[in-house]
DNA sequence: GATTATAAACATTCAAGGATGTATGTAAAA
DNA sequence: TTTTACATACATCCTTGAATGTTTATAATC
């Protein structure tokens, strides 16, 4: 079997890809071979070279899939026009981010591959500061939302927007961290809603 | 050379244990080689395999160097008499620990190597268990601190100290990624005491 | 509408270079 | 003399990147 339609051909990528994350999330990225991938989507390192030119590319292109929907889908609440309280609008966003987290076992393992299962060095050193990006924009949205908080009053007085907003945002990362890196199986999960809610409720009026 | 004499040994073993970080570090644990990591340290592989059963096992004894003062360090303040509020013993604990890792470059880099340069998966499995272990019991003491606050009336009332605990729980293993992982050149280090302050500040009375 | 040239989408093979674990050698300390 | 604390040598096993082979979808041409 050679020389697929096009459609086949989309097809052998994404089954890349999804190989990619069983693999890099069960072996780590380091020790998954190009070969072991290729193996698991039922063909050749052959087309590995073909759809990317390296591990690397194959593994940004796995993180993009995921993240990408990710923010769209935070980003979507936290800007939402349905809360007349940006508060609201962060627990929401920030809720929403830890339910996906949770349900969907594909984001989970990309999660989890990026943040035990990689090792960040050469070739993946970009990655890194990439994947800090939107840590730091995520710090800098919240910051704007509590900044309307302030102005609309909602937001204790007593708490800048700045302070606010550099405290959820170390609390939003302690949280994946906790929950995807070392705490499994100790019912993290079930509390992580209310530990969201009181959080925030810490710096409402 | 050969046949050291016993501190000459403990010399030798230490010297591995110092290239291992070095070398860790900068090429991540699974690329880094028994053999380079030998040559840095000025001996050969026959030198690792005597001193420690194989790279686990180096990597093991590289963070237990680290790991057990740190924490000793941190709950001396933590559990110190000096402070009448258990409020301040959290705030100079945590804060201490942040200041050791920024002070001191071997303690960042294994903190580093551990976060952002292993990939936690066969043999390391078992070391994202036991690096947990720690930051459950983390949760646990300053659980008991906030609920002694809570009896002296020092925290506010509206908090309970389960919550309380767990928000800075979250807090504090967001601001230890971020600073490692991914926020360098930031200027996040210099804001850490702040923030830290501030985030004690929102359950103070 | 049939033919054909082109290049897509892989599979296979090759060359080269490590890495690990173990086995063995060895000189000096105890 | 016997261990200790390594160094050296060996066998085995992988992995990668590149080169080359193969078949067929597809577009251009007639």
């Amino acid at each position: 079997m050679v020389r697929k339609t096009k459609e086949e051909a989309e097809q052998t990528r994404k089954g890349l890809i999804e190989a990619a994350r069983a693999v890099f999330h069960e072996h780590g990225v380091v020790r998954s071979t190009l070969d072991k991938i290729a193996r698991t989507a039922g063909v050749t390192r052959g087309a590995v070279y073909w759809h990317f030119q390296n591990k690397a590319e194959l593994f940004f292109a796995m993180r993009e899939d995921v993240f990408a929907p990710m923010i769209e889908r935070t980003d979507a609440l936290l800007f939402s026009a349905d809360y007349a309280d940006p508060l609201d609008a962060i627990e929401a966003s920030v809720t929403e981010f830890f339910r996906v987290l949770e349900d969907c076992a594909v984001v989970r393992e990309v999660f989890e591959i990026m943040i035990s299962r990689c090792e960040y060095v050469d070739e993946f050193a970009s990655v890194q500061e990439e994947a800090g990006r939107p840590a730091l924009t995520f710090l800098a949205k919240i910051e704007r939302m509590y900044r309307l908080a302030a102005e609309k009053g909602t937001l204790r007085s007593c708490i800048s927007p700045e302070d606010a907003a550099r405290d959820t945002w170390a609390f939003t990362s302690g949280l994946l961290h906790l929950s995807l890196g070392c705490q499994r199986e100790t019912g993290l999960e079930a509390q992580i809603p209310g530990m969201i809610r009181r959080h925030m409720a810490l710096r409402r009026v």
